[in-house]
DNA sequence: AGCACGCCGACT
DNA sequence: GTCGGCGTGCTC
């Protein structure tokens, strides 16, 4: 019997084929199903979606339907729960439901013939029992397969740690941990883990952290902690570092149950779990988990959304929560009623000294061009001189942001963005952050020809350079000479290169860590005793409403990374210290951060977004338009909001005029944007649904628009 | 978005 | 004479 079913393939909602087309098959299919089918001159991976009946199919005037070419038969179909998170992500984000699907599959999946995965899935089935069989001949003195596996042994639990567990259990969620940094928020995730798996033999969990470089320290704990109780495989990785193979297996793992915990970055919170139970998000605050392109969910709010979909718990941890998940979780009061988030608090370091003193240098009282104060650097060498070590931190690579001729005021642009081409001394070239367009350092102003070209401003290879000559004479304990290291996009890029160098740290190696971020984001130094923030005060009067809340948690992360070891610091007596050399000490986000108190902090920040109507008090939306000219990316914005006022929903909210990107142009483009905002997320959801048919078809009238793009929630304006 | 078809410029 | 540039149009 011929049947028409309607299958999803992964066509971009701009791009006329929007929903699921119909295919003939010779049998009827679950929905779910992963099926072959031809597309054009194409074969694509599909799955058999909900949408027109037969009938209506049919009822399409002269369009003969193709059969589909296969079925992934061995893999069973995706369930209900995971349609309804795809048609979600794709309804609210503004994609079509095929874009979104399918990138949710791994890629690797995408391209398999089924005969390609029944072979590649019976050699995996051989490998596993091949194993075991031999396994069985000869008996290994580890864990005797049939008794009755261990029980993970957790480690002992802070009266802190347990109650928020219990609150955990007994109430639904979500919840967010508002624990300082190095309060055991990780011990709460793992217990929180295994007391589900525990109670419920199928159930899944699934952890996310926000970068890939976390993903190995986790991957670890997870791995000694449980494999010894559930065995090899019940914790799989999933984030785009992993090769092809790697993500389809860790894929087919958590599709078939087998995987236990699934640990990764965003795009694991897409992955099928057909027993999904609990969801982790460590680090909720970090603007990793925004997609930034393709369908640019948050993987974050997405988590929430899919644990109240499937009845799973939602765990979000952090030490500075966004604002837009504290102001969910707060109390009730008289003005607003209660947030939807439980608000669960670890206020205690474990076995670590106290928070670092904050220390503020007042920039202006120093010498112009001061890089380091002298208070620091006397600071610093007394550290030195101690065996402690020391985390500089400058968000700003390279050794100068910009090079530039006194005589005739040439600047090192770059010819294809609307950027600077940042110095970088180490290899000799000048590179745009932004397009990656690379020239050699000229040895003389390429316009007036004078020879004394200047680098303005500082980088991290210039902190690391000018350390080596103003720590020049201290001595390490052990007589030797300071070492300087640095950490950032640059000194990392080879693969196992962060690795190496953080190993060096922990073995001591290493007396000064000059990086960026990047060196604040999870890693313990447990010898760190001194961290100093350079250059930070243009986050305090940033036109990104966004930057203050960013800058917050970057200090407060940072001067987490000092005295994780309180044995050890208290030994030498010296508190930890965290140094902010700034214009503005007295400032309000320097006081918080003195006292370590994130909630006045947030607080403020959430009176100021409420006043000027931001969010969480409103919502919004970016439509980004790119073009050869500033002008014609601009018309065709102009052009879609002058027709957008009648659209539903226009009445209750904003449109603002199209302005230029921050960086307005980039590798030639000319990019512009119109902010979309207001008070009623219903209202915005319902306008930028009824836009998007406008958009395709004003496309047609400015062919020069080389593509637009619907960014919902966006975190950089 | 792919991918093919199609119609014009510099190469073996 | 071909290789290949990217404009236009279609995909159940």
């Amino acid at each position: 019997m011929t049947v028409i079913l309607s299958v999803l393939v992964p066509t971009p909602a701009h791009s006329g084929v929007g929903g699921p087309l119909s295919y003939l098959s010779e049998e009827a299919l679950p929905k779910g199903t992963l099926v072959r089918v031809p597309l054009g001159h194409r074969e694509l991976l599909g799955i058999v979606w909900d949408g027109e009946t037969e009938a209506h199919a049919q009822a399409k005037t002269g369009l003969i339907l193709r059969p589909i070419s296969g079925v992934l038969h061995p893999l069973l179909a995706l369930n209900p729960a995971w349609k309804s998170l795809i048609r979600f992500t794709a309804r609210y984000y503004q994609r079509s439901e095929g874009e979104v699907a399918l990138a949710a599959l791994p890629p690797y999946l995408r391209e398999l013939r089924p005969e390609q995965l029944t072979r590649r899935l019976k050699r995996k089935a051989l490998a596993v029992h091949g194993k075991t069989a031999a396994a069985d001949l000869a008996p290994s003195p580890g864990i005797a397969k049939h008794l009755p596996p261990a029980l993970p042994k957790g480690l002992a639990l802070t009266t802190e740690q347990e109650a928020v567990l219990q609150e955990i259990d007994l109430q639904k969620g979500p919840f967010l941990l508002f624990g300082s940094t190095g309060s055991g928020k990780t011990e709460v995730y793992m217990q929180a883990v295994q007391r589900l798996l525990q109670a419920q033999p199928t159930a899944q969990a699934l952890v996310m952290v926000p970068e890939i470089n976390l993903t190995p320290q986790l991957e670890q704990r997870f791995r000694e902690r449980f494999e010894p109780w559930l065995g090899a495989g019940c914790v799989v990785a999933m984030h785009s570092a992993m090769t092809p193979a790697q993500r389809l297996n860790s894929w087919l793992a958590a599709h078939n149950g087998q995987a236990r915990m699934v640990l990764g970055t965003r795009m694991a919170v897409l992955a099928s779990m057909p027993h999904l139970r609990l969801i982790v998000v460590d680090e909720e605050h970090d603007p990793s988990y925004k997609q930034q392109e393709g369908a640019r969910y948050s993987a974050r709010d997405l988590a929430v959304y899919r644990g109240q979909l499937e009845g799973a718990k939602v765990l979000m941890g952090s030490a500075t929560p966004s604002l837009e998940s504290w102001h969910h979780s707060r109390a009730a009061s008289q003005e607003k009623p209660a947030g939807r988030y439980v608000r669960l608090h670890m206020p205690s370091r474990m076995g670590l000294s106290a928070l670092p003193l904050v220390r503020r240098v007042d920039m202006n009282r120093q010498p112009r061009r001061t890089v380091f104060a002298g208070v620091l650097l006397d600071a610093m060498r007394e550290r030195i001189g101690l065996g402690q070590q020391i985390l500089v931190l400058l968000n700003r690579r390279g050794y100068a942001p910009v090079l530039h001729c006194p005589s005739c005021h040439w600047k090192s642009q770059c010819p294809h963005c609307s950027a600077f081409q940042v110095f970088h001394k180490l290899d000799r070239t000048l590179r745009c952050h932004h397009c990656s367009h690379t020239s050699a350092v000229p040895r003389a102003c390429p316009e007036c020809g004078d020879t004394d070209v200047r680098a303005m401003g500082r980088g991290t290879e210039q902190l690391e350079e000018l350390l080596a000559t103003q720590l020049e004479g201290v001595r390490r304990p052990d007589g030797a000479a300071p070492r300087i290291a640095r950490i950032d996009a640059d000194s990392t890029r080879t693969k196992g290169a962060l690795e190496n160098q953080l190993a060096q740290v922990h073995a001591g190696e290493v007396d000064v860590l000059v990086g960026t971020q990047m060196i604040a984001k999870g890693h313990d130094f447990r010898r760190v005793s001194l961290v100093a923030a350079l250059d930070t005060d243009g986050a305090l009067f940033s036109s990104d409403f966004r930057a203050p809340e960013r800058l917050f948690s970057l200090l407060m992360q940072a001067a987490g990374r000092a005295g994780r070891d309180a044995q050890w610091s208290e030994q030498f007596g010296h508190a930890c210290e965290m140094w902010v050399q700034t214009h503005y000490p007295q400032h309000p986000l320097f006081e918080a951060l003195k006292r370590h108190d994130y909630p006045s902090f947030a607080e403020k920040q959430l009176q100021e977004r409420e006043q000027a109507g931001m969010p969480p008090f409103s919502f919004q939306a970016l439509l980004r338009a790119e073009a050869r000219t500033q002008d014609v990316a601009q018309s065709f914005l102009k052009a879609v909001s002058l027709a957008a006022a009648e659209l539903p929903g226009a009445d209750r909210l904003s449109l603002y005029p199209p302005v230029p990107l921050g960086i307005q142009r980039v590798a030639q483009v000319e990019r512009a944007q119109v902010l979309v905002e207001s008070a009623s997320r219903t209202a915005l959801q319902q306008f930028l649904t009824a836009w998007q048919p406008l958009l395709r078809s004003a496309r047609t009238q400015h062919r020069a628009v080389l593509r637009w793009a619907i960014d919902v929630d966006p975190l950089v304006i």
